[in-house]
DNA sequence: CTAAAATTTGTCCAATCGGGTAATATACAA
DNA sequence: TTGTATATTACCCGATTGGACAAATTTTAG
């Protein structure tokens, strides 16, 4: 089996050192270059692209979750490992709405790098749990009574006629009722109609309650 | 160092033998239970609590998104693997809300459930990445270059004063103007007037838009 | 083919909305 | 102290909304 081949980088020196000594006696994994930098990193992968590349996100000029998007999308088999400190919600969610493949905390003496890169790079997906914990912590628990249902937007979904939809995305657009009107050729009073009996399946009494929750629902 | 203590929930038989001769040989995992409901897994829990559960989710009776609310619940220091063999983008979502620490494929010949289950149990968080692909397709990809303001929900949140903001969230509650008036205790003149100024703040003409706006940011 | 569901249009009316303009009070920062 | 931002209230007006009721046509499913 061929060594897996990684690069990491971040803008710090001494962490750079700490890899290269971390890495060096290893055989399944080969460190072939660290960078202080994303452009660096972009250029070096041109020339030999590395399996894993170990991704810090404060960085200068580009940072780390905007190299993530880079590399993803000129090399999508490569494996992006975001290894940093913060556990800020928002960064770990753009980390992994980019494509990153892991999420590893800095100040976790506990965990095992080498084996998570070995994770990742054989078709894994690896996150401290705590980061998880505050990265998931955003999503709604649902009915977990019914599989079918779980966020009920296929129960809304089906309530709701094909035309009474498209009325709906227009409403959430902001549009008023002759302007949905006029975007679907009926005649305004067809369109209130449809408003009305949205608002009556969704049970709910105006438009913006409608919108709402159709866009918690995350029907559109 | 202790073995992992490990039980399985799945009601297909021959899985659940497969499992027992899977992990029979191994020092480091030791397979403690086996289970065809959840029911059954709980009450062993109760006498002797394990360290990982591998949870099936098609399960007669209690379905195992809920049977793993219930043990995050009883015992947060329990570790729960979703394995199954559907990768549902609103059954992933809902395992990890309901805190599931990992979420493997069973039609995934190429993984190393033990391997997995040694770094859950070490306190990581795992999943396929084929899952992770399509659980977090959803998640749109933010504004990478501005790492303070990446959903830029920051950035509308302190454009709006705290009154601002409270009368947002009642107008997403669905109120009128005069229900926001009643609530925050002021004259239904002074709620339009806070109502105007988060349309213009938020550049959009009229409340749904902002309200959709505002959710969407996840503003609430 | 027939019954049910969906789509279409209409009218009336009271309530609500959004824009504009303006004035007063208060609090916080330069 | 002197602004600048915030919060408060008021009035007018045309546009929009939602409810209620009624009815025609088309589509869909049994």
């Amino acid at each position: 089996m061929n060594p897996i081949t990684l690069y990491v980088v971040d803008d710090y020196l001494l962490t750079r050192i700490s890899h290269r000594r971390y890495f060096a006696q290893d055989e399944s994994i080969k460190l072939i270059g660290d960078f202080s930098c994303a452009r660096d990193c972009f250029e070096q992968m041109e020339k030999m692209p590395a399996d894993v590349i170990l991704m810090e996100i404060d960085l200068p000029k580009m940072n780390g979750i905007e190299a993530t998007r880079y590399l993803k999308e000129m090399y999508p088999k490569a494996k992006v490992i975001i290894y940093t400190s913060q556990k800020n919600e928002q960064r770990v969610l753009a980390s992994l709405a980019c494509g990153a493949c892991g999420y590893v905390l800095k100040n976790n003496s506990d965990i095992d790098l080498k084996k998570i890169i070995k994770m990742v790079a054989h078709g894994e997906f690896c996150m401290d749990l705590e980061v998880a914990k505050s990265a998931f912590s955003s999503i709604p628990i649902p009915d977990t009574k019914d599989l079918e249902n779980l966020y009920e937007n296929r129960k809304l979904k089906n309530s709701l006629t094909a035309r009474e939809l498209q009325v709906l995305k227009l409403l959430i657009d902001g549009k008023t009722n002759s302007q949905i009107a006029r975007e679907i050729i009926v005649s305004t009073n067809t369109a209130k109609a449809h408003v009305g009996s949205i608002l009556t399946k969704l049970s709910v009494t105006d438009r913006v309650q409608a919108a709402v929750k159709a866009v918690r629902a995350n029907l559109f």
